[in-house]
This record gives C-alpha cells, structure tokens and sequence, in this order.
DNA sequence: CGTCCACAGGAATGACGGGCGG
DNA sequence: CCGCCCGTCATTCCTGTGGACG
C-alpha cells in the first residue's frame, strides 16, 4: 500500500479541485506532480547523517568497549574520561550517542541521577560557548556573552555540585577547539572534579584528527585518555552493508539498484571510508530520482547526485564569505583563467589590491591576505603549498580547489562583485599566455 | 658554500561591537 | 549609564627558511 487511503482521497479531491481552477498558481502544478508520484522515499530522515539507527553494522566491538565504560554510572560511580579517535563519518558521533541514550533508559530504570551534554565544539566555537551549553545541559542560566570565562566556570561548577549526581559531557570535533584555543578549557575540566564535594563529571572526547594528542598537554592527555579507543575507516564491503541497511527502511522497496548501492559504497570508500558521505550521495540521488519522476534509483542518479553536492558545497562555502575573501578567491580565479600555471602569494596580492581598488575598498595587508588565503585553502576553495623558489625565494603556489565553471557562475551571481567577471586587471595585461 | 629572495607564519597589540553586572 | 570582559578582525613587527645563484 502506497499511500493511506484517507490521504488518497484527498489527493484526488485536490487534483479535481485544480483542474477546475485551471492551474492559476505555478506552485500548484509543482504540489501535485509531487503528490501522483508515488514517493521515492518510505523515510527521508534515516538517510541524515544525525540520524542514530537501531542497529550500527560493523561497530559491535566499539559499542560494547563504550558500554563497558559508562556501566560504573548505573551504580553511581564516576567512569573513565575516553578519547575516541577516527575520521569523519566513521561512526564516533553515531555510536557515543547511541550507548548514551542506551545507558539513559537504563539509568531511568534504576533512578540513578545521570545527565549528559553533547557539544560539538567547532559549531560552539569557542571556550565561552563550550561552557554556557554545558551550564544550560544542567539548567545553570548564562548569557550568550558578557561574562568572564572564569565566572562561566564557577557557575559550572555550583550547577554540578547542586545537580549531585553524574553528569557526561561529550564533546565532538575537540581537536578543532585544541587548535584554535589551547588546551586550557580541557584541563580546568579534568580537574573539575577535585573542586566538587557531590557532583561528579566525566568527559568523552572525540576526535578526528589521529595527531590529536601532539595537541595536548601530557597532564591534560593522562587524564582525558583514560580509555581510549580508534574508529577504523569501513571499507567497500562495510558500507554497503551500512547502506543496505538504512536504504531498506527509508526507500520504498525496489526503488534502489544494486549496482547504484554498490557505486555508492564505492565512491564513499574512496574517500576515506566516510560512512557520512555516502549517506548523502544516496538520499540526494534519491531526491533527484524522486524530482524527475523515476521508478528506480540508477548509477546516474548516483554520478548525479555526486556533482550536485560538490556544488551546493561551494555555493554554501562562497555564499558566507567576507568581502575580501572573495577578491582574494575572484584573484586566483582570473590567475588561473589567463592560465598562469604559478599562481603565488605575492601576484595574487597584486591582483587583490587592484581588485579593491577597483570597487572602492582599501585593501588589507599581505599578512592578513596570507592568512585569508589559508582560510580558503581549510574550507577547500584554494589548494595551496608551501614551495621553494631557490635564489627567486620560498612562496606559496595557489590553485583553485573547485572547478573554474563554478567559480565562474558564482561571481556572475554575486550582486556586489558580478562585473568584476569583465575586468582585466592591469597587471594581466601582456603577462597572459594562451 | 654562503647569500639572499619572497615570502610563511608566530606573537603582540589594538579597534570595535555585544552584553553583562552593578 | 559605566566599566569590564568577551570574540573577531586586522595591523605591525618579527623570526624562520629551502634552495638556486654567484
């Protein structure tokens, strides 16, 4: 059975309607294909990456290490701090949130006092936002800013000794706050429990970074890696089965080829085994398929939904970016379209300036601009490396890290820096080759 | 074999807006 | 309203450096 048979009824009353009105809306037309089209899709939220499913193939021995971590907290004693290693989309986030909700129906059964806290630390930023989720985990009211760390701190630690009881806190992605912010944050945290006289805390790291530990402190590594455990990449076969798995219960049955699930698993395992990755081909490829109207979800759709997200990507990345972020980026653009095969720091600044010049704005420094550069290099915009030119100095070579085409549509697009697409800046003139 | 280019990239510092507590 | 502390962006000054050239 397609669709409930209420609902049926009402999908043909509403055809009925508009054939009468004779389709006056646009949108109408569009809200109608959708609703005859038997939808692709049984479950669209079990393809998001968020999404914890019942049963996580291929990651029963970490599972259970976890388990056997946390367990001490139904009888009320403190477990070990853990450090979970492993790239993106190896299944680190899935399975800690897994075993905690786990552990919190067994901790309701047994009314033990246990809360928990989950931070991915790159969405919060920065220390101060670390805190402040971790306070409101507990019901401690703190501003969004304002405060003095060390307040935020204190507050913390009264919301703990009140909440007396045990309170995990999770925090993902905490290679990226290390980087940016030291370590400092993650070794008050350690220590937090010498200072509380009921509650206790303990602290799950994940990260993706293997050279984590580099990062830290040997104090704050003793006593944050108590445990700790690494996420292998899956390989083909395993994704398949991940995919096999979540496809069955969100497609409708015999939308999906086989060969298109193999390819899928396929793409994902190259790059890097990302589990995340290819649960994203598989629900846009079933958008896609969904949209035209397709029977059954094939390789194209795959190969498809591939380039599709690579583009939503940059236009998201290029969407949010600062002014002179996109000069810098439209520099390298017009570099590499009078294909000048050694784009370097030092023309692209030339061409920045001229850029600002141009359109009215004082240009930033080369430093800054050198660091803008790396900025686009992290978000994958820019490819960049470090190079030696002997006698003529060591610089860096720059290319795009996207297609020109996209770069190129992009800036067409951009209200603000659209004309630049026909400027020849001086500095082009005559050095242009083909 | 030393020099010296053209930068990389760290550290210190400042300007600025947001948001507190008092 | 003030003074304080944040985070962010940017500048200034700085030291470091791989390797072709002389």
């Amino acid at each position: 059975m397609f669709i409930p048979s209420d609902i049926e009824r009402r999908v043909s009353a509403c055809l009925e309607r508009s054939e009468s009105v004779k389709e006056t809306n646009v949108l109408e037309g569009v809200f109608n294909h959708f609703l005859q089209n038997a939808s692709v899709f049984r479950d669209r939220e079990i393809l998001r990456h968020d999404y914890v499913p019942e049963n996580l193939p291929h990651r029963e021995e970490q599972i259970r290490f976890l388990g056997e971590i946390v367990a001490p907290v139904l009888k009320g004693e403190r477990c070990s701090n853990v450090l979970i290693y492993g790239k993106t989309g190896t299944g680190k986030t899935a399975a800690v949130k897994y075993v905690l909700s786990k552990l919190n129906q067994k901790a309701q059964e047994f009314a033990s006092s246990v809360s928990f806290c989950y931070i991915n630390c790159r969405w919060a930023g920065t220390e101060y936002r670390v805190l402040s989720t971790m306070c409101s985990a507990l019901g401690v009211k703190v501003p969004f800013t304002g405060l003095a760390l060390g307040e935020v701190f204190d507050r913390l630690q009264k919301g703990l000794d009140t909440q007396n009881g045990i309170f995990i806190a999770v925090l993902d992605e905490i290679d990226a706050l290390v980087k940016t912010h030291g370590d400092t944050l993650l070794y008050e945290l350690t220590r937090v429990n010498e200072a509380l006289q009921f509650g206790k805390t303990s602290i799950v790291g994940i990260s993706n970074d293997l050279r984590f530990k580099d990062f830290l402190d040997p104090r704050v590594l003793s006593s944050l890696s108590e445990e700790e455990t690494v996420f292998k990449p899956y390989d083909a076969a395993e994704l398949r089965n991940i995919l096999l798995d979540r496809a069955k219960s969100a497609f409708r049955g015999g939308m999906l080829s086989d060969s298109a699930l193999s390819l899928c698993a396929a793409l994902a395992a190259a790059e890097h085994g990302d589990a995340r990755r290819a649960l994203d081909l598989l629900r846009v490829a079933g958008e896609l398929a969904e949209r035209e109207g397709a029977r059954i979800i094939t390789d194209e759709h795959i190969r498809r939904a591939e380039t599709r997200i690579e583009h939503d990507r940059v236009v998201e990345a290029l969407k949010n970016l600062p002014a002179h972020s996109k000069l810098v980026l439209f520099g390298v653009y017009l570099l590499v379209k009078v294909n000048i095969a050694r784009a370097i720091t030092g023309e692209i600044y030339e061409i920045y300036c001229e850029l600002c010049e141009h359109v009215g704005l004082t240009p930033l420094t080369q430093r800054r601009v050198s660091g803008l550069i790396n900025e686009l290099d992290v978000i994958g915009l820019l490819n960049t490396q470090v190079v030696s030119m002997g006698r003529y100095g060591r610089t860096k070579k720059i290319r795009l890290g996207v297609a020109r085409s996209i770069i190129r549509r992009m800036f067409m697009n951009d209200e603000r820096f659209g004309r630049l697409v026909k400027y020849t800046p001086k500095f082009l003139v005559g050095v242009s080759g083909a």
